[in-house]
DNA sequence: TTACTATATGAACATATAATCATATAAGGA
DNA sequence: TCCTTATATGATTATATGTTCATATAGTAA
């Protein structure tokens, strides 16, 4: 029989992968796989609405995924797990084989 | 620069995390993780109905991440993706910490 | 203070989806 | 054929969530 799961791990495991299941996010993470970027910059850069990114980065936030510095009034956002992020690059890597 | 994804990576990737994203079928996944098991021993063994247990078999086998085999009227279903199952297992870790 | 820029937030809308009930289908035995 | 068991499916309902617009907040400089 395989170990039963306690239901506050297989809550962690769900919110994690959903974090991990949206486009938006997704392209976000990996923008901010080698370099750190203001809110502004993602938004130029992946051609999305400021607001958006905003609430975006406010989700990956919550879930410890990123973090950041400010300079002045601009926020520079990096990724902040490691395991998670090679999660999402592995996966990459397997769909497009 | 991270390397721009393609839409359809980014899409699939998205999929792959959303199917993984839902405690009903990270707990089925993890049954199956060691052994195989049929629609209703699945159910009678997570507490859940029938019909919940075969719609999710229905999400997780047209993503290829579990098939069958047929016994008489019974189907025995086994997970068909190993690097999903371990990055499942490997998540599953990861939240324990 | 005022103006400007960068970011965050709240509300509204549209869309997706998980669970449930009722029912259909399919296989095997009498 | 009829009955039983195992599984699948369709419809419905409730809930969650991503995007957008409009606006608020915060930092900086003049």
């Amino acid at each position: 029989m395989p170990e039963e799961l306690r239901e506050d791990t297989i809550q962690k495991t769900a919110d994690t992968f959903k974090v991990l299941s949206d486009p938006t996010r997704i392209r976000i993470l990996h923008h901010l796989c080698r370099q750190e970027a203001s809110v502004s910059a993602i938004a130029a850069d992946l051609d999305l609405k400021q607001s958006t990114v905003s609430h975006q980065l406010r989700t990956l936030k919550l879930f410890r995924l990123v973090t950041y510095r400010r300079e002045g009034t601009t926020l520079y956002y990096t990724f902040n797990d490691d395991h998670v992020m090679q999660t999402l690059e592995q996966m990459i890597d397997h769909v497009e084989e």
